[in-house]
DNA sequence: AACCAGGTTGACG
DNA sequence: CGTCAACATGGT
């Protein structure tokens, strides 16, 4: 590949943990160290050494007005860091996960795919939501690049419950159609989610079947760029157990909350394994 | 074989 | 309002 865009330089960033943290389901590692996926209809390849950063099949126009702000590289994760540490009046745990994890960013994935994606996760394991989103993607998006688009809500709604539960899903694939249904005729819009506050969005997600307030949150951090969600899983509930057992004020983490959220994630999630 | 996985639903007090 | 079995599937 001769079209390709290097960043020098780079802090607080490691692909590895990024792509390995359990918010984006679509890139692996080839070969040697390189990731690869595709989003925004486009397949790119990663490759980091050290602080420099390569990304394969893109230019620089195509960084500065996507990849850029997919990469979170428009953040200053210093920034965030120091202010969560202190938001937490510099307790250990959470000085612990973030040097554990000084690497991850969150990605600004597409919201059809990340609404897709975490409605898969209830109830569910990492490689099993990965083997079935594969799944979906083969059989209904579309090929480029030797991988597969995420299909668009039109065309899982007209593939229909029994089509979709024959990608193993299970009982979520009723939850699926119900978000791709109301896509499709309106009753839930994208863009306007944008808009929303984060309370009335957590609300509207949530008169999706199968979308709860985890998934919910989760959607709004990974999917729509609201950092002041906190969705607590069964990792998050062993960190509050372990770690918080007197509680742990959320509301004073405002719009770092989602952020810490997944630097104790990640934390207390490979860290026990 | 029983339990778990980035939970939610619907039923029952 | 809170509690709890059931839910599909695959791995340990």
């Amino acid at each position: 590949m001769n079209n390709y865009v290097k960043i020098n330089g780079l802090k607080d960033f490691s692909i590895q943990q990024i792509f390995d943290c359990g918010q984006c389901f679509r890139f692996d590692s080839d070969d040697d160290g390189c990731i690869s996926g595709i989003a925004y209809g486009k397949k790119i390849s990663l490759k980091q050494i050290g602080d420099t950063l390569y990304i394969y099949n893109i230019n620089e126009d195509e960084y500065e007005s996507t990849w850029k702000h997919y990469l979170a590289l428009d953040v200053d994760y210093s920034q965030i860091k120091q202010e969560i540490i202190q938001r937490f009046d510099n307790d250990t745990t959470i000085s612990s996960a973030i040097e554990y994890g000084h690497g991850i960013r969150i990605l600004r994935q597409e919201p059809w795919e990340i609404i897709c994606s975490f409605i898969i996760s209830q109830n569910n394991n990492i490689p099993r939501i990965k083997k079935i989103i594969s799944r979906m993607v083969e059989n209904y998006g579309i090929a480029i690049d030797g991988g597969y688009t995420f299909p668009t809500a039109e065309v899982l709604y007209n593939a229909g419950i029994d089509k979709l539960t024959e990608l193993k899903m299970g009982f979520r694939a009723k939850y699926i159609y119900d978000a791709a249904e109301r896509i499709v005729t309106g009753k839930l819009n994208i863009d306007e989610i944008k808009q929303l506050d984060t309370v009335t969005a957590m609300n509207k997600l949530q008169e999706v079947k199968g979308i709860g307030p985890k998934v919910a949150s989760c959607i709004l951090l990974f999917g729509f760029d609201k950092t002041d969600v906190f969705p607590i899983d069964v990792w998050i509930k062993r960190v509050l157990e372990k770690y918080y057992p007197n509680g742990l004020d959320i509301s004073k983490l405002g719009k770092y909350a989602g952020i810490a959220q997944q630097y104790l994630f990640y934390f207390e999630r490979y860290t026990n394994i």
